[in-house]
DNA sequence: CGAGGGTTTGATGATAGTCAAAGTGAGTGG
DNA sequence: CCACTCACTTTGACTATCATCAAACCCTCG
C-alpha cells in the first residue's frame, strides 16, 4: 500500500522546511503512484525524455554520465527527498542518468503536471527551481573538488558532505552510517582510479579518520576531516521537498 | 542611454526562443536599470546575498569558486545571455562568485520582483528554472571532462564548447572568434597547472587543430577537435533569455 | 566447489605539478 | 624617447601524483 503523503516519513526529517495543509493536499493530487525498484536498476536514461518525474522516498542510488569511451563521472550520490527528472521535465531531456544502488522506494509524478504546477502553485514552481539552483551548488562544489583538490582532500571531503546529510536525515547514528557503495562508485565521482581511490582510504584509515568496510562508514573524526577536506563543518540548511 | 527590451540586440540571435509581445511587455516592467563595469570588476560574490539579478549584453565574464587555501575553480564561461544571481534569487546565497573579464553591460533587475514572476508569470517562471536545469547540465558536463578526460581531451572539449557557443551567438566569423581570457582561466577551468595548460595549447596547435594568442582563437579543424574531445558535433539548441 | 564481484597490494610508467628563468608587450613615469 | 614595471606566456629540468597492469584475496551465491 502506497504511502500517504500525509504520513510522508520525509517530512519529519529536519532536513526538510515544513509544509502547509494547502502544500500537503497539492501533492496529495500531484502524486500517481509508487515505485519499488532493485538495486542496480536504471531509472532515467541520459538522453531520454522521461515522462516522470520522481522524488526518493527510501534508498540510495547515483546520478552518472558516460563518455562515448566509457569513461563513468559519478555527479553525485542520491538519498532520500532527492528529486529526479526535473531536466527532462524543462529540457526535454536528460543530461545523465540515475541508477539504484540499494533498493529504493519513488514517489511517482506525471511530468505533465508540471505546467499545472507553475501556473497554479507558484510556492512550489519557486521551490523547484530552489531545488535546481542547489543541485548547481552542490556540482560546483564537486568541480572545485575534481578540479583542485588532491585525493587525500577530496575523499576527506566526500566523506564530510556524507556525514552532513547523513546526519540531516536521520541517518547518522553514533558517528556511524550505511554507505552501501562500491569504491568504483567512489572513485568515479571523485576522477581517480579505483586502485588510487583504495590507498587513499587506506591513509584516511591509517590517520585514524575514517573506516569504511561492509557498506558502513565509521566517522573518527569529523573535525580532523573537515580541516583536511579544507572545508567548514556546517550543518545542511533545510531545503524544500517536492 | 540604457538599450529598451525592444531593441535587445540578444533577441535578434538565433540562440535564443523567440519572444511573444507580452512577455515583452513583463521584461520592460522587470528590468530596473543597466550596468556597465570595467574588465576585472567583481559583480558577484559568493555568500553573499545579491539584491539584484542580471542579464548578460554584452562582454565576457567568468563564474569561480575559491578554496580557502586560494586555490581557484573557474566553473564557466560568461557569454552575452547568461543570466546571473539566480542562486541568491532563491537560496539566499551565492554559491560561486562572477567577475567580469572585459568591459561588460548587464541588465539589472530587482530580486523582489522575482516572486512577482512567479505569481504571475508562470511561463517566465517555467523559463527561470529552464535556465537553472541548463547551468546544472554544462556543469555536469564540466564535470565530466575535469574528471574523465585527460588534458588534451580537455583543452579540445573546451574549444569545441566555445566554438558551439560562439556560433550561437554570431560571435564567430570565419573560423575565428575574439577570446580575451587569460590561459590561468582556462586552467582553472580544467583543474591543470599553468604551465601544463600551456604545454597542451602547443601541442593542439603543433596537431594544426586550434591556434589561440593574442586574445583571438583560430578554429582550423573542428571535426577533428571535436574527435579528439569525444563529444558529437551539433549546433546548439535554443534556449529562454530573461 | 567453482564463478564472479568487489577489495587489496606490489611494481612500473605516464601524466601532470613545481620551480626557475627568460621572453613578450602594454603601460608608466622620468 | 627610453628605462622600468607588471602581467602574461613560454620553455627547461626535476619531482610527485596518479594510472595501469597484474595477481591474490576476500566474499557470497549457485
Amino acid at each position: 500500500m502506497p504511502t500517504a503523503c500525509t504520513s510522508c516519513p520525509l517530512r519529519k526529517m529536519d532536513a526538510f522546511q515544513p509544509f502547509s495543509d494547502d502544500e500537503l493536499d497539492f501533492m496529495l493530487r500531484f502524486k500517481v503512484g509508487e515505485l519499488v525498484v532493485d538495486p542496480g536498476t536504471p531509472i532515467l536514461m541520459e538522453g531520454s525524455n522521461a515522462p516522470q518525474l520522481y522524488t526518493v522516498l527510501e534508498g540510495l542510488g547515483l546520478r552518472y554520465k558516460l563518455l562515448p569511451s566509457g569513461e563513468r563521472q559519478v555527479l553525485n550520490l542520491i538519498f532520500p527527498g532527492a528529486f529526479l527528472g526535473l531536466q527532462a521535465g524543462v529540457m526535454q531531456q536528460m543530461g545523465h542518468s540515475v541508477e539504484a544502488t540499494t533498493k529504493m522506494k519513488l514517489c511517482v509524478f506525471d511530468r505533465k503536471t508540471l505546467w499545472t504546477l507553475f501556473k497554479n502553485h507558484p510556492e512550489r514552481a519557486f521551490d523547484l527551481t530552489w531545488l535546481a539552483a542547489m543541485q548547481e551548488h552542490f556540482l560546483g562544489e564537486s568541480l572545485l573538488t575534481v578540479g583542485q583538490r588532491d585525493a587525500l582532500a577530496s575523499v576527506a571531503w566526500m566523506f564530510v558532505l556524507v556525514a552532513q546529510r547523513g546526519e540531516s536525515l536521520g541517518l547518522l547514528a553514533g558517528g556511524k552510517m550505511d554507505f552501501p557503495y562500491a569504491q568504483q562508485d567512489l572513485a568515479d565521482a571523485l576522477g581517480y582510479s579505483l586502485v588510487h581511490l583504495n590507498r587513499t582510504l587506506r591513509r584516511l584509515r591509517e590517520l585514524q579518520l575514517v573506516t569504511w568496510a561492509d557498506g558502513v562508514v565509521h566517522f573518527h573524526d569529523m573535525a580532523e576531516l573537515a580541516r583536511l577536506a579544507d572545508v567548514p563543518l556546517e550543518p545542511m540548511a533545510p531545503r524544500p521537498l517536492i
